[in-house]
RNA sequence: GCGAGAGUGGUGGAAUGGUAGACACGCUAGAUUUAGGAUCUAGUGCCUUCGGGCGUGCGGGUUCAAGUCCCGCCUCUCGCACCA
């Protein structure tokens, strides 16, 4: 009968607090700079403080500080800050609903999440946090804008905008969500409006964004932003159009302008009042009223029949000099391209749908195959019907027709983006102020850098109008031209807080500096990042901005390299226990205080390492917990000094505990943290089951090392362990152990007997036995007899150390 | 419609082309306990005449051997959605 210690109270509240208290004692999480080791800038995203830490937290931070862990105890220096994404909506609609002033409630949610995040015993160096409302931070976001606007990355410019009525603000492209045009934060379907705003040129790096030759990223992210950026290679070709003049198209397929038989502009197109012949301008007029009038819904369903109106006006097809109709049609986008396009029926399925309902000519100028039955072709063949072109492929028509087109004069390779510029305006009070002054005799003036920082007024009136709060605000409204020293007015629009998540990463090296946005030294020490963790929600537009910002710094002579970030690794969604996404209507919130406080720190994230692939997210289960729970118990009462009826052969020992050394270290390596606890679990058992008498040193060798393994999983649990042991604080200061491959291999390893293929027999063998001694014992095999007995042996297949397999007719 | 990913016990999930279901949850029985809880031990894919048979969404193929590779379907999830 096994014989256990009476056990002290199991407290794990108490247990990790007092480890908690050690640890900032003693500074334990002071970032390490010993300039012999390799560093290892680990990230994970910072957080908005909306109150209280979510699960959804938990289960982005701690594996990611379980890795940081990891990369410690391997020798790296590792640094692992943390901070506060403070500006934006939130705080301002807490404030409209509740009256509280949003730096009032921000900062007191940031206070409240500190203390959480504490509980958490991650090892986040505290020392290095950043919180971008403050004055030290945004201040740089103005410094940044106003060497932007140097450079001429930043320009304002009046366009027409995405407006979110119930945000009262405008977004960036990347901001509306959906073929319905929704606002990515509230849902509300978006509507135009036409403002003068501020924009930064990140189509300048469009090509430079495509290129992800240098960092390891999830294709998934690489495909998401791959796609955004949309680029297409074609050529731009000027129609003339009748009582007007050039016309400019972009298409993908130059090669097929023989069949251009007509011509589409948006309903927006500027061309269009101008153009419209008298009696047809009632029925163009109507049309582009309509397609105004259509929510952008109805306008973007694909499965809608074509519909457009003849305007009365002609343009020359520029390759054979034909007079082909103009149409308007809502089709065509306003937004891409530029607005017009050349219809070539026979080679594109929407252009023949409408020639087909309109009776417009279709020429085919690529020949399809025999087979073809269908409408349009939009494969490759031989050009036909196109003069100089007959007989190309589609690719060399292409490139023929672009030479063409520029030694004629009527257009040239172009290549256009689906990527616009990024609109960082912002109607709202809780941003940081644009550092711009328009004076009546100066025009747009930057507020010198000396002046910075252009200070959030404290009292300003905030409920949203739709105009910048800041320009009720006299005392701000109101200044002096830094030129001329006449009266000037600000500039009321604050900025986009993706601003501030564009560049955090390098304010952490060096929160307080105020020489600059991070000190170049610690910039050399620790830049770039080396791992960064997240969720996918921000494939295109944290990550895409963030890309573009360390290129613009470099092109500034900020930085020398052109990522922010080597590695990323997504997370996936926690979900509520009924397998949906976690919402306050759906009552199906999971509030993880509820569980550290019942089962501890450790116990909350090992369950959550635990549950799946961590790539995956996955429902939580409130019973799935106790498991993890009873795991580490019975990990803390192998240091208790009880025995077990069994011994440990030393081998088998030796063995197992290489093996498990082996399974942690690569699944840490590859975030698979599931599989790793999975292994630190059956060793548990494994030890637990053979702990002999107290003191036997193989046995406690190995619990020494597996204490090692449990310390980036459950740090506190592990502490007291090593504590336990009489081994010297700290288990986080220890080096990570190794494993010799040569005690892996088994002596005795269990053979599988197969005949055809199918299992018949295990037997134990020596992990060396020679093939003929292995395919004998399988003969001889009581269960194997039955089923070669009396058929002829064709064949037989021996992998050492797994199979034997016997093939008979 | 296009693109990507995924379908494995009652549940979450494991499986370099080589013992399917590791590790857990749950469940069953037993031990302990005044009781409950906790803990410990054993069992737990399905069927079975106890020999064995069948099993990784469905149908085919490659292979000595397929959850894994190939082809064709079905279902689900996530992107994108008239992009010229």
């Amino acid at each position: 009968m096994s014989e256990t210690k009476p056990r002290k109270t199991y407290d794990p509240t108490a247990l990790e607090r007092r480890w908690q208290v050690r640890w900032a004692e003693s500074g334990l999480y002071k970032t390490d700079e010993d300039p012999e080791k390799t560093k290892h800038y680990a990230l994970t995203m910072l957080p908005y403080p909306s109150g209280d830490l979510h699960v959804g937290h938990w289960y982005a931070m701690t594996p990611s500080d379980t890795r940081a862990r990891f990369m410690r105890m391997r020798g790296f220096r590792v640094f692992f800050p943390i901070g506060f994404d403070a500006f934006g909506l939130p705080a301002e609609n807490a404030a409209i609903n509740r009256g509280i002033h949003p730096y009032k409630w921000t900062i007191s949610n940031i206070e409240n999440m500190r203390g959480q995040l504490r509980q958490m015993g991650a090892m986040f160096d505290f020392g290095s946090e950043v919180v971008t409302c403050d004055p030290e931070y945004y201040r740089w976001n103005q410094w940044f804008f106003l060497e932007f606007f140097k450079k001429g990355i930043a320009y304002r410019t009046e366009a027409p905008v995405d407006w979110c009525p119930k945000d009262n603000t405008t977004l960036a492209r990347e901001q509306v969500v959906g073929p319905d045009r929704r606002c990515e934060r509230c849902g509300t379907q978006v509507i135009k409006k036409n403002l003068a705003q501020w924009l930064f040129k990140i189509t300048d790096y469009a090509e430079e964004l495509l290129d992800f030759s240098k960092i390891e990223w999830p294709e998934r992210v690489k495909t998401l932003q791959t796609n955004w950026i949309g680029r297409s290679e074609g050529a731009e070709i000027d129609f003339e159009v009748e009582n007007y003049g050039p016309v400019t198209v972009f298409t993908t397929r130059p090669d097929t302008l023989f069949g251009a038989t007509f011509f589409v502009m948006s309903p927006e197109h500027p061309a269009v009042e101008t153009i419209t012949t008298p009696e047809r301008s009632d029925e163009v007029r109507a049309y582009v009223e309509k397609a105004a009038r259509m929510s952008e819904i109805d306008r973007t369903d694909v499965t809608r029949e074509k519909s457009g109106v003849f305007t009365g006006a002609h343009a020359i097809n520029p390759a054979n000099g034909e007079k082909i109709p103009v149409f308007i049609a809502d089709y065509v986008l306003m937004g891409y391209g530029t607005g017009a396009i050349m219809a070539v029926p026979g080679q594109d399925e929407r252009d023949w749908e409408f020639a087909e309902k309109y009776g417009l000519p279709i020429i085919r100028t690529v020949q399809p195959p025999e087979d073809f039955d269908g409408k349009a072709y939009t494969g490759d063949g031989p050009a036909i019907n196109s003069a100089f072109l007959d007989g190309l492929n589609v690719e060399e028509a292409k490139a023929g027709m672009a030479e063409w087109l520029e030694e004629n004069g009527k257009g040239r390779a172009a290549v256009t983006y689906r990527l616009r510029d990024w609109l960082i305006s912002r109607q709202r009070y809780w941003g940081t102020p644009i550092p711009i002054i328009y004076c009546d005799s100066c025009g747009t003036v930057p507020v010198p850098e000396g002046d910075l920082p252009v200070l959030l007024p404290e009292d300003a009136e905030f409920m949203p109008t739709g105009e910048s709060p800041l320009k009720r605000d006299p005392d701000f409204y109101n200044t002096q031209c830094p030129a001329c020293g006449g009266p000037a007015t600000r500039e009321t629009d604050t900025m986009d807080t993706f601003m501030d998540s564009s560049w955090y990463q390098y304010r952490y090296l060096s929160p307080h500096y105020d020489a600059g946005p991070f000190d170049p030294e610690r910039g050399e020490k620790w830049l770039p990042v080396d791992q960064y963790t997240g969720g996918i929600e921000h494939a295109v537009m944290h990550l895409l901005y963030t890309r573009f910002f360390t290129k613009a710094m470099r092109d500034l002579g900020l930085v020398s390299f052109d990522e922010p970030m080597l590695k990323l690794f997504n997370q996936g969604i926690i979900l509520g226990e009924d397998a949906e996404k976690m919402s306050k209507s759906r009552g199906n919130v999971v509030n993880p205080q509820e569980f550290v406080d019942r089962y501890g720190s450790d116990v909350l994230r090992s369950f959550l390492m635990f549950i799946g692939p961590w790539d995956q997210g996955g429902p939580w289960d409130g019973r799935g917990i106790e498991g993890v729970s009873r795991f580490l118990r019975r990990a803390l009462s192998l240091t208790n000094g009880g025995t077990s009826d069994a011994e440990a052969d030393p081998s088998e020992l030796a063995r197992r505990t290489a093996r498990t050394v082996k399974k942690v270290t690569e699944d840490l390596e590859a975030f698979r943290f599931n599989t790793a606890i999975a292994a630190l679990m059956e060793h548990t058992n494994y030890l637990l089951a053979v702990r002999g008498e107290a003191g036997e040193r193989g046995w406690n060798e190995s619990l020494r090392t597996f204490v090692l393994l449990l310390a980036p999983f459950a740090p506190h649990h592990a502490e007291e362990m090593w504590e336990a042991l009489g081994e010297p604080y700290s288990v986080h200061e220890q080096p990570w152990p190794g494993w010799d491959e040569a005690l892996i291999a088994a002596e005795e390893v269990t053979l599988v007997v197969q005949v055809n293929g199918k299992l018949r027999d295990r037997m134990s063998v020596p992990a060396d036995i020679s093939e003929e001694d292995a395919k004998e014992l399988a003969l001889s095999s009581a269960r194997v007899r039955p089923h070669v007995e009396g058929r002829e042996l064709r064949k037989s297949v021996y992998v050492p150390g797994r199979l034997v397999n016997l093939v008979v007719k």
